[in-house]
DNA sequence: TAACACCTGTTC
DNA sequence: GAACAGGTGTTA
């Protein structure tokens, strides 16, 4: 579910924990216990941060490692659910996770050590010379975390369109000028969305269970057949690499 | 690099 | 019934 934005949302409601004492853990999806194996509260947790779509929570001994996938909600609250796979109480709260179709992990580790390319903010002159070595379709050289870290398949769509690029085009195929729009389209959109809080269409929610309002200023993620907010042209739907693409095919090349 | 696997739920 | 869903790790 959550790419870079929703994530950075949920790790700006989790910062309340920084200093907290992690006192108990429940776990209750038995896939999460050998990951988690080797933490023993008490903790106290240091700091909460995000690498990538990663969730960190840093504790006085270690990390507890979260990524969501496509369904996962991590939420703060009095108490947990009936249907939460991971409880972890603190003395006036608790930290749950939820999962319709199971596919988060959490995991206990000394470091975190995920191969995961640069964030996406700062100086993205690299982007250049990265990209030239790769004949794959710019989209998915964007969604691979390797060579960038945070861009999912809705902010891969919209990053694309306001560069004006088309989807399809190989990495390697790009022109200075299109290098430098993507160079400004990325912090850009992944910043519109965190100052809205992230997208929601079902299932995503931050820490405090709040939907996020970026959906709204989507331009084409979504809007397969609607009138390009641009030009009026049908924005159009293709698949690459098996998943949904949405582009103008007027105003991106 | 593509297909599939992991799962469940929603929508057509 | 089939297709689709914010992701990624493994396999052919």
């Amino acid at each position: 579910m959550p790419e870079l934005p929703e994530v950075e949302t949920i790790i700006r409601g989790l910062k309340v924990l920084e200093g907290d004492t992690l006192l108990h853990l429940d776990i209750r999806d038995p896939r999460l216990r050998e990951p988690l194996r080797g933490l023993c509260p008490p903790r106290r947790v240091e700091s909460v941060r995000r690498r990538g779509k990663y969730i960190l929570l840093e504790l006085d001994r270690g990390l507890l490692i979260f990524h969501l996938r496509m369904t996962g909600r991590l939420l703060l609250g009095e108490e947990a659910p009936d249907d939460a796979r991971l409880v972890l109480s603190f003395p006036k709260q608790v930290l749950y996770l939820l999962d319709r179709r199971g596919f988060a992990t959490a995991e206990y580790a000394s470091s975190f050590a995920k191969e995961l390319g640069p964030e996406p903010f700062g100086d993205l002159s690299w982007l250049k010379d990265a990209l030239r070595r790769s004949r794959r379709p710019v989209k998915l050289w964007l969604m691979d975390q390797r060579n960038i870290a945070g861009i999912g398949n809705i902010y891969a769509s919209e990053i694309l369109f306001h560069a004006r690029i088309d989807p399809r085009r190989p990495a390697n195929s790009l022109k200075p000028g299109e290098v430098e729009a993507l160079v400004r389209a990325i912090p850009e959109v992944l910043s519109q969305a965190i100052a809205h809080r992230g997208t929601t269409f079902s299932d995503y929610r931050d820490a405090r269970g709040e939907r996020g309002g970026f959906q709204e200023f989507l331009l084409v993620y979504r809007r397969e057949g609607k009138p390009c907010k641009v030009c009026g042209t049908p924005i159009r739907r293709i698949r690459l690499g098996g998943r949904s693409t949405f582009f103008c095919p007027r105003c991106q090349r």
